[in-house]
DNA sequence: TCCGGACAAAGTGTATACGAAGAACAATTC
DNA sequence: GAATTGTTCTTCGTATACACTTTGTCCGGA
């Protein structure tokens, strides 16, 4: 894995630190980092491929927001989501995305609607074609732009990194959940689109829900507490 | 400011970026630094008396944490809290402490109780002698230890930075808002104690509303959003 | 006076090297 | 076998260097 990482950083240019940060994100969600596994600044700098600054700078976010556990002069390894931190997590977000779609509701234009919409039919298209991957791609997008709807960046960030967070415990234990959940989107953007926050709230209690069972049911495939 | 500061950071032995970055926040909360001012990495390693890197390590954190803006090779600014801010932070304060106080009802033992009532007294008492520092810092503690009591890691680590900036707004208007909490925060406690989650929920909203009451009073004296 | 561009200064982004100190683990000793 | 001692691996912090951007200043020309 080193040396694609490293091709990929080379291109853009954002701050390295950026760069790593992502890089090391998408490793750990993506499973290529486990959780309990220990991250040394070099072997990070050296997978890639720049020096350790920019790495511990990026270790330091990656802390903050839960990614990993830093031990003080120990070093960083990749947090272990527990069953618990499955609970605790959804009952934040029930609070926070039923907040975003009320607010989604009473704030999107008739182009928020729209762009919506245009994700809901990309998402059953791909759901026809089997393209697990970009359903779940499509997924993600939706959810982050109804948060974006809600305008509120408060909320906006606390869910976003939460919703990673979600997504991590899905790829730890394989699982994709794909098909089901399209329904509930779709009752999700039709309460959005009407306006109403109480119903917006309301679908966006039961898509959790769902998503909560799932993510239990999931998490019995057991990727270790410990 | 710099001296001061130094000399707290020699003592004890954290690493030094946890301790810039504790100091950081309280210069920035106490408004030694203002909003929209400038932070060069050289002049807060001067202030602290340490070198680039830990400086550089802490900014980031303080960045993720809504502190600072960073604007990639042109440095760090205090962040600016506009009015819309404070509405939004309201906002997502009200679904979480809410759900930080019934799950503290619901799971407060005997002796969390008591360190509460511990807190109201103190807090009573120093409200007599009109120590209103020592008032402000035991309400913070008071609401610090029913995110603690919740038992939600993730609920009370983003609670408490939301609290951190609500702090920062209050103490940027110069506001105390010191006297009139406290019945709030004994109808609170009560009902923790009830173990009635219901009930906490809405003693929660109850002081919610003033507080973000106060709050807007407080930012009418304008500490610009610009 | 105002504009535009050359030039200098300031500051970030990144790399590298080094020393000190802590943690983990193995080897050795009693 | 338990305690002690070394050794090694790393982190933590400092210092230094340098490329590259951004910003500010100064100057000449319209």
């Amino acid at each position: 894995m080193a040396e694609d990482l490293r091709d990929k950083l080379g291109a853009q240019h954002l701050p390295l630190r950026d760069q790593v940060l992502g890089a090391l994100r998408t490793a750990i969600i993506d499973g290529d980092y486990l959780p309990g596994e220990r991250l040394t600044e070099d072997r990070l700098a050296e997978d890639f491929g720049v020096s350790r600054n920019p790495v511990r700078e990026a270790l330091r976010v990656a802390e903050a927001e839960g990614f990993v556990v830093i031990l003080p002069r120990r070093g960083a390894v990749v947090a272990s989501p527990s069953s618990g931190t499955i609970t605790d997590m959804f009952a934040v977000r029930e609070r926070l995305e039923t907040l975003a779609a009320r607010l989604a509701a009473e704030r999107a234009t008739a182009a928020d609607v729209a762009s919506l919409r245009a994700l809901l039919d990309q998402g059953r298209e791909a759901t026809h074609r089997q393209d697990l991957a970009r359903v779940a791609e499509l997924n993600s997008t939706l959810h982050l732009r109804i948060l974006q709807i809600s305008g509120n960046p408060w909320l906006s960030s606390i869910a976003k990194s939460l919703y990673l967070h979600v997504q991590w415990i899905f790829r730890l234990g394989a699982a994709e959940r794909a098909p089901h959940s399209w329904a509930e989107h779709i009752q999700l953007v039709d309460a959005i689109e009407s306006g109403d926050g109480d119903r917006a709230e309301r679908a966006a209690l039961d898509h959790l829900d769902a998503a909560s069972a799932a993510a239990y049911e999931n998490a019995e495939g057991g990727y270790g507490a410990h």
